[in-house]
DNA sequence: AATGAAACTGAGACTCTGTCTCAATTATAT
DNA sequence: ATATAATTGAGACAGAGTCTCAGTTTCATT
């Protein structure tokens, strides 16, 4: 359903509906959790796809501008992806062991940050928590 | 004073005292804030340093295992580094106007993270948290 | 259906951060 | 003074990402 979205979002901006516009979108649409442009890629390509890795550093903006998706901040050295959910805000806990990533959002946190921030007079326009550490299956 | 400590180390390990390894433990001492591996490389160079960024890039390790700075987890997607202080572990304020990098910790903040954890039963090791504003002086 | 302009594509050059190799140099124990 | 092991700079290399360019494709218009 959302493909029809991004669709219309591209011919609204009056650029062209093309082949490995569709491959990556759909690709994007079925993979659950974080992505890197690279991923996709490798993906794509194993599943058939001719698609460039140009073309995946191009489409990216346009899935972030539509609100498909959105880059995800993380200490990790590149890029990350997420598709965007109703329940926009969020932090990450991330299992060093298998890779998941949890979301969770606390309002005590937010309300915590604020008045820290308030504290430093820090205006306080967005942020990034990211807990490392071991999630529950890898706890062995 | 940090410098003879830094000596010690590296006589201790069988290494020696280069040139290189003193202008670059000098300029890390005398430099505040946070700092990057190139930014490092720049000013020595420009106080007329011949050193090489495979030293600079060779000297860090040697410097976080000495003690004497630690890496920084930042969403920036390069490495940075700041001196290591008695108050250890803070997080990050960082004004997008300015750059400047306002530590701040707070016990309450550390005390609600490990509670969040527990609720996902993730048993967090360390985090990183960076809140992205405006700082009080480029608030105007 | 044919056309044509503008958008798009892949290949590969390039940038930036960081690592590695190698021959020449240097610190230090003797 | 010497030997030897560590260190150096230069430059090749690697990975992520950007940019250019010539050839291709979409799509609004005939």
């Amino acid at each position: 359903m959302e493909k029809q979205e991004f669709d219309a979002f591209i011919s609204k901006k009056g650029l062209k509906l093309t082949r490995e516009r569709d491959e990556i979108v759909s690709e994007v649409l079925c993979c659950q959790g974080h992505f890197a442009p690279d991923e996709l890629f490798v993906q794509l390509r194993s599943k058939g796809s001719k698609v460039s890795r140009a073309s995946i550093y191009r489409t990216i903006p346009l899935l972030v501008e539509s609100g498909l998706i959105a880059e995800v901040e993380r200490t990790d050295k590149h890029a990350h992806y997420e598709k965007v959910s109703k329940n926009s805000h969020h932090d990450h806990m991330i299992c060093t062991v298998c890779g998941r990533v949890i979301e969770f959002y606390s309002k005590p946190l937010e309300r915590l940050q604020e008045s820290l921030c308030k504290r430093e007079n820090f205006k306080g326009v967005r942020h990034c928590l990211e807990i490392m550490g071991v999630c529950e299956n890898c706890d062995g």
